[in-house]
DNA sequence: TCTTACCCAGTTTTT
DNA sequence: CTGGGTAAGA
């Protein structure tokens, strides 16, 4: 075969012709990296390096120099983090930017599974299950098979789920994974596969896909059908894959494939920051993109533009205790700035108290509540503090935690959703029809065989396993979708005649069904907001709603709210102060960390991205009396920071007012 | 046989 | 606060 070598005429481009000024704008490092064109390229970026900075001007350069946006495949860790990148670019350059193809693995392998489906095995309406029905799902299977018999102990569905969800992100036979991290249920390998081999029939059969299923299906996908690939991977001129050191082995398989065409791909991450090993991700992945795309151009990104000098000797002494050591050399012009500081509150409400009052002193001086955030471990960490913010009338958004499309009640509207769009979808049927008094597991088991194999699938009432029981309700469920039906493809009206019906059952099930019936009425208002219902279904499966979001949308506009964060959702993210709370031993580190060696690094890294979000100013609280925990290292400050030395970090105490004028006051200046 | 009510236990992080 | 397990009720 001969080759022909077309030049890149975007290349062709004088500097003095681009409207942006990249060497004013960027330092070498980044302008290199900005102008890197062909070929495979990592970049290795520290906190605060400007990496962000750095994939938006690339963008915008890209464009600039005549790259169609849907030429450019943007994969980041969450939508939001991509739209955010694009708006930015969109600002420095032009609306072109919005254009280019960005989302999560999850997303753009979802758009192509739907727009392939006819090579999948899997109708293009097949739907997406969350990770609390593939459980749902797994507990269903994991009954069936009656371990009972077996009298020793068998995985609960969360560790059957883990295990079967490690094994797809990592590529490993369940045997493997078992024989490494669960050995004590090896004994059970048989009837696990078993589960495992069911699990995947029955997502087959009922045409749903989870999470994994997502990623997995597209290389298969792209693997067997070799001008499907080479059509999708010739879309994409330049790929770039922001994280890639909390991708697993499965992503960069796909980033492989995704980029098999033009081989111009872009790994942008850093190895101190891996903190999604649960997931599957592995810290090492980023070191072996070398070695997966051959002749990769390494760029690093040393200069911390961020934080202070402080914070960042605080940051790089945090990190210096992980057994795995790094080869970080962060360094910055920036001022010495503020120590760090260490408070110790007496209890839980002590610490609540410090951060609401040492919150609106920092407003007073004229600081914006959006440039600062509070970060934890759980999410149920910030609930105290939660409750005081209100208190206060503080207006706070919390990213992290429970979402707002994860409670039961809203996951009971969206089942009557997903049967409407996929009649097959088992898990969705049973909660509708759960829902019905009389009407356990056996019987909407036995109403779903009924279902499978009607051409009615709608005409519950029909089947013949009915008693008089419930005979009225399911004839109530019949009308429901024969009028859901008739108004298919106005989102907002099937929201409303779900909700209508649903209410009675709300009101039963849950005593504070107020609440909640409020938040179907708002989530009735934002449904308007979806084009179609399967679209609906696909973006809330793929980027579940938080749960502030909805009362945020309600309240006044005047003011830009705090943020609170679980440490992993702020990734990426930064604020002139920042407050981690909750800093004992237990918590961080986890108390399920401690005993293996690289689950505590991991816990490490997970301080280190805490502490790096903080430009000036940096608080770690934590309550010597931990309220409800029983166990004593509940009351010990966090094993990271206690052994750091007071010229690094300094302790606070808070005091109370009572001994006259000099209380809160008095902390603040001695500190400063 | 199936459903439901009740009690006790355990609770990470996310697409 | 939710899930799982058990025991009693339909």
């Amino acid at each position: 075969m001969k080759k022909f070598v077309l030049s890149n005429d975007y290349e062709q481009k004088g500097e003095e012709e681009y409207r942006l000024d990249y060497r004013q704008l960027l330092n070498k490092a980044q302008y290199e990296a900005v102008f890197h064109t062909a070929g495979p390229a990592l970049v290795v970026a520290g906190a605060g390096t400007g990496k962000t900075r750095t994939l938006v001007y690339r963008v915008a350069r890209l464009i600039e120099s005549g790259v169609s946006p849907k030429e450019i495949l943007l994969l980041t860790f969450t939508r939001k983090a991509a739209s955010e990148m694009l708006r930015r670019a969109s600002l420095i350059l032009d609306e072109r930017c919005s254009r280019v193809k960005g989302g999560t693995f999850h997303f753009y392998c979802s758009q192509l599974l739907h727009r392939y489906a006819d090579y999948t095995g899997y109708p293009p309406n097949f739907t997406i299950i969350d990770t609390t029905d593939s459980m749902d799902t797994i507990q269903l299977m994991r009954s069936q098979i009656d371990a009972q018999k077996n009298k020793k102990r068998f995985p609960d569905k969360r560790t059957l789920y883990s295990i079967f969800s490690s094994s797809v992100n990592r590529q490993l036979t369940i045997e493997k994974i078992l024989s490494e991290e669960y050995p004590q249920f090896l004994q059970h390998l048989e009837n696990i596969l078993i589960i495992n081999n069911k699990y995947k029939q029955y997502k087959r059969l009922n045409h749903v896909m989870d999470f994994d299923d997502l990623l997995v299906n597209t290389k298969i996908l792209l693997q067997e059908n070799s001008d499907i690939c080479e059509k999708v991977a010739a879309e994409n001129r330049f790929v770039m894959v922001d994280e890639y050191q909390d991708t697993n082995y499965l992503q960069a398989e796909l980033t492989e494939l995704f980029s098999s065409f033009h081989n111009n791909v872009m790994g942008v991450g850093d190895d101190a920051q891996s903190i999604y090993s649960f997931r599957g991700a592995d810290h090492k992945n980023i070191m072996q993109f070398p070695d997966r795309f051959r002749n990769t151009k390494l760029i690093r990104l040393e200069k911390n533009y961020r934080s202070t000098g402080a914070i960042l000797d605080l940051s790089n002494r945090v990190l210096g205790q992980a057994t795995e050591k790094f080869d970080k050399k962060l360094f910055t012009d920036n001022e010495r700035g503020e120590l760090p500081g260490l408070v110790k509150a007496a209890n839980l409400n002590d610490q609540s108290r410090f951060l609401t009052q040492m919150i609106l002193n920092l407003r007073e001086q004229g600081l914006e509540l959006s440039e600062m955030a509070v970060l934890f471990r759980n999410g149920r960490d910030s609930f105290d503090l939660e409750v005081a913010l209100n208190k206060k009338n503080i207006p706070f958004v919390k990213y992290g935690g429970q979402k707002f499309t994860e409670a039961a009640h809203v996951k009971d509207v969206l089942a009557h959703v997903r049967v409407l769009v996929n009649p097959l979808d088992t898990i969705a049927w049973n909660r509708v029809l759960m829902l019905i008094e009389g009407i356990g597991p056996k019987t909407a088991h036995d109403l779903f065989e009924w279902i499978r194999n009607s051409d009615q699938p709608f005409r519950v009432d029909q089947a013949n396993v009915t008693s008089t029981r419930y005979i009225e309700q399911l004839q109530a469920v019949a009308r429901l979708f024969a009028g859901l039906n008739r108004v298919k493809d106005d989102v907002k009206q099937v929201l409303e005649l779900i909700v209508g019906y649903y209410r009675s059952f709300c009101k039963k099930r849950f005593d504070d069904y107020p609440k909640r019936l409020k938040d179907l009425e708002t989530f009735i208002d934002i449904s308007g907001s979806y084009s179609s219902l399967s679209v609906m279904l696909e973006e809330i499966a793929l980027d579940p709603i938080e749960s502030t979001a909805i009362e945020t949308e309600n309240a006044v506009k005047d003011e830009s709210p705090l943020v609170l964060s679980t440490i992993h959702s702020a990734k990426g993210m930064e604020w002139n102060t920042v407050f981690v709370i909750q800093c004992l031993d237990g918590i961080i580190p986890s108390g399920y960390s401690v005993e293996d060696p690289d689950k505590l690094d991991e816990e490490i890294r997970l301080l280190y991205v805490a502490s790096t979000r903080a430009k000036e100013q940096l608080f770690f609280t934590y309550p010597v009396l931990h309220q409800g925990g029983y166990r004593d290292y509940f009351t010990n400050p966090s094993r990271f920071l206690e052994e750091i030395p007071d010229e690094l970090i300094e302790p606070w105490i808070l005091m109370e007012e009572s001994n006259t004028d000099e209380s809160q006051k008095k902390i603040q200046s001695s500190s400063s």
